[in-house]
DNA sequence: TTCGTTTATGACCGATTGGTCATTTTTAAT
DNA sequence: ATTAAAAATGACCAATCGGTCATAAACGAA
């Protein structure tokens, strides 16, 4: 990796918990000078503007909560496991596994009247969230794990909005308990298809 | 209502669904001074500063959702059909009846990491949310249409959340189809514990 | 109608914004 | 060690930010 790519990822390391705080709009070029102890020329070689940085951030987080996902579902076997998995790694909204919590709420929420393309980046991420739970239950289904007559893609919906919105209640709330109240309505409903 | 008042009244009621979209930080006095048509002096005269006049926007906005929520559920009978009017009338996020989405989602996501205060109205509007689903079922099992063995606030939590990640979903979706997966997931637990 | 008070105006202020660029320093292939 | 390219610097720019204030217009009670 040259200098300069290294240079590259460290702006955008440094940047990606500071726009997932502060929101696109509040964060100015100034903060990352700040964060990355560069210049704002220096900013300027590495990104054509402002917004590309952006752009480049927006993917960053959104792809690091999927990282961090995968991996944690990497550890888990059954069907059932992994669901649980995906739960649990989303239950502390407060203290996130990425930092200034899920980017998707937060470009999601920001954009959505303002910025097509960041708009357009969240719902494919919101997207493939569901997919991913979808995958898991249709393995599930296909190795006899849960019934086959499970509505499994309209449940993948619910759930992942059920995690979104507890995102929201437990971040204002400053507190992680309510995350199990909607745990326990997820495990309910997926107990309910187990063969 | 003196003048001023009612030059007051004008300007939240124009702000508003400024703020609700384009977010606190983006929304400069300058697109209040063209919405309202008044000069920035004039502004100030109502509003010792921005921050004033987004405190009292972000209460506004919330209030405006809450009134037009009880308007409908005024309109239903049974603990039943409230619930489902309750469903319904935030069944479209992206014609919401609250100009900007759900307020609590706009201002709750911006505000978490950066203000406190607007943090606390948010949680105050979430906790209070639940509160009215909550009275709706406690209503409809002591009158017997629900069975009192139903965690009610457990379900009030739960219906909350999908709402919301509902709004997420089908705002970055530029689409309100998926709302109605929702809500027939809602319908399927309200109905198991009807008498 | 008078007249003090309230409301409205817009020029002005310092600070900060995103962005540029001539210059210097560092890198890395030869 | 040489040297051309890449990277880093910081002064500088116009535009916009939130906010002030002297002045004028409009209001409303007497």
């Amino acid at each position: 990796m040259t200098k300069g790519e290294e240079t590259r990822q460290m702006i955008i390391k440094s940047a990606a918990p500071i726009f997932n705080k502060k929101g696109i709009a509040a964060t100015a070029m100034s903060d990352i000078m700040d964060a990355t102890k560069l210049s704002k020329g220096s900013l300027y070689v590495h990104f054509e503007n402002k917004d590309e940085l952006v752009m480049t951030v927006v993917d960053y987080n959104m792809q690091l909560l999927g990282s961090k996902v995968f991996e944690t579902l990497r550890k888990a076997r059954s069907a059932r496991e992994k669901l649980i998995a995906y739960i649990d790694v989303l239950s502390t909204p407060v203290n996130p596994i990425v930092e200034g919590g899920c980017p998707m709420l937060n470009f999601g929420m920001e954009a959505d009247d303002t910025n097509e393309v960041v708009t357009k980046k969240v719902n494919e991420a919101v997207v493939f969230s569901q997919q991913i739970i979808s995958d898991i239950i249709k393995k599930g289904i296909d190795e006899g794990e849960f019934s086959n007559e499970w509505n499994y893609k309209d449940f993948a919906l619910v759930m992942f909005a059920m995690i979104e919105g507890g995102q929201l209640i437990c971040r204002v709330a400053r507190n992680n308990r309510k995350m199990q109240v909607i745990k326990a309505n997820l495990l309910e409903q997926i107990s309910r298809w187990e063969l």
